[in-house]
DNA sequence: TTTGTGACCGTAA
DNA sequence: ATTACGGCCACAA
């Protein structure tokens, strides 16, 4: 189990997040099969970024804040982002209860191949 | 080899 | 609602 294989799995995870729909970093560490791993995701999101392009933005906090600084720039575009697809974003907190997403079993059997 | 640092998390005050 | 703490682990210095 090599480390870019643990990288790509979230990606591949990260990738199928729906649009309108945000995930926290536990939670696609999960669906990846790498439970406890919250903190590889947010390493796999920052050594990846270049090539395809990741919907980075739907990954947030559990407790559904924006994980970069408040004021940043960096907070500010993934802000935008979400609100520019419908996610209703207050201050830098996105409600979990309404916005996260609920993968169903099929999603992952159907997009998810490893 | 040890230490510090993250786009983290669950629990407990 | 916020803070603190321990747990987590790859990576760079």
């Amino acid at each position: 189990m090599t480390l870019p294989d643990s990288i790509s799995k979230i990606l591949s995870v990260a990738l199928i997040i729906p649009e309108g729909r945000v995930a926290t970093y536990g939670q696609v560490a999960d669906l990846a099969g790498l439970p406890g791993r919250a903190r590889l995701v947010s390493k796999a999101l920052r050594s990846s970024n270049e090539e395809i392009a990741i919907p980075w933005h739907r990954i947030v906090r559990a407790d559904g804040k924006i994980a970069f600084p408040a004021g940043s720039e960096q907070a500010q575009e993934q802000r935008q982002r979400l609100i520019s697809e419908g996610v209703g974003v207050e201050g830098f907190r996105i409600r979990l209860k309404i916005y996260q997403w609920q993968p169903e079993l099929h999603d992952i059997l159907h997009r998810l191949k490893y």
